[in-house]
DNA sequence: TGATGTGAATAACTTCACAGCG
DNA sequence: CGCTGTGAAGTTATTCACATCA
């Protein structure tokens, strides 16, 4: 009967909103709001208040009955649970358009997240700094990733090299990859990929945005 | 009775899934092969053949039993259902860097996704051509959204100035926005928002990648 | 009173098991 | 006989309703 209730089931869905939720507490502390109700945060956003609370619920929550919550503890709260209260090192394998584009992404720092590394196989590119970013030689992936201790990958390399690379990623001890390049990745149970596939993305649009053309 | 069976509930899940399907079906197609079974279609992806039979049921299917699917057939009529068979306009709204990139990015044309225009409120970028796009001023976007009549947008303009343009967006007649500002759209009802939120992705990917660290 | 926290009810989605048919 | 197509069962996620407590 420790303080973790039930975390036997936890929804995926609810870690996805986690993140949504603490970027509104992060709007809200800039405002200089230090307490704030379920309805406030999740205002801005498409949630219920309910949905907010009920996510809460899973990792045993902070508020207090008739007022609401204090904003600097819900977001420290938060991002322990996420595992994104300390610096958080990622690397950008593939610097491209897409890549260099993301080396350049100012929201990644906001919530603590750093690039650390970016590599390409382009000597042209290799030896360069970006946005602060040296590019690496490819081929020394492995090391750089190790000794900097490394978990995180962002992905932007042609789709027919992607599942080479991330085999490669998966070796020296990166366990979670998001995906831009559009292909399934066939990698061991316990590394976590997230895929962001804008064509499928737009197709999915495409399909609800004709619905009820007639209205 | 007619053809239409039971629409009375597609899951949003199947509809995603389809750009998935047609994606492998093209790669099939160029593989030469002319009919294949649900597992062949799947077998790439982390989808069962179950759940792909299932997806398709919604739409009246076009398989033979003890044999398969046509891959022409079967590409058509996922064309058709997602409303990509015929060429879709679409149009970039902010062209910094990731904007840019996107304007190159070359897994769109694979899906009769064409981006006829894009725009800037940048007096440095408007009137060059980028990727064979000329970027537009974006004081001009509601005559030349509605002059070549398009219905999709890709939104990538910094997270303040997101809301004001989607407005502008919906009063010339799109419908459906690929939003990669880190901001929640407020939007009337009947128009279609996909976030790309980079940073809570990756928050989402940190929490599952530091479970299980004990293994 | 006015908010939170949560079991119970509902809804959405997936998996299973097998009938149907070429 | 093999693979499709689909109800039914099972699972996961959301909404509701209300007890709870400062």
């Amino acid at each position: 009967m420790s303080k973790k209730k039930k975390d036997y089931r936890i929804p995926q869905e609810t870690i996805r909103r986690l993140g949504l939720y603490l970027r509104s507490l992060r709007k809200l502390q800039q405002q200089n709001f230090t307490v704030v109700s379920s309805s406030q945060i999740t205002s801005h956003l498409n949630i219920t208040s309910d949905q907010f609370r009920k996510d809460l619920s899973y990792f045993g929550s902070l508020g207090k009955r008739g007022v609401g919550y204090s904003v600097d503890k819900l977001i420290k709260h938060l991002e322990r649970v996420l595992g994104v209260d300390a610096e958080c090192k990622i690397i950008v394998v593939g610097v491209g358009k897409l890549g260099s584009a993301l080396l350049a992404y100012p929201g990644f720092q906001n919530f603590n997240f750093r690039i650390v590394a970016a590599f390409d196989n382009d000597i042209g590119k290799i030896g360069r700094v970006w946005e602060g970013v040296k590019i690496e030689n490819i081929l020394n992936m492995e090391e750089v990733v190790r000794s900097l201790g490394v978990k995180l990958a962002i992905l932007t390399v042609p789709a027919d090299a992607a599942q080479q690379v991330a085999e490669k990623l998966v070796a020296c001890g990166v366990r979670g990859i998001l995906n831009f390049a559009p292909t399934n990745l066939n990698l061991p149970r316990g590394i976590y990929v997230l895929n962001v596939d804008m064509a499928t993305e737009l197709m999915f649009l495409t399909y609800f945005s004709r619905k009820n053309l007639a209205g």
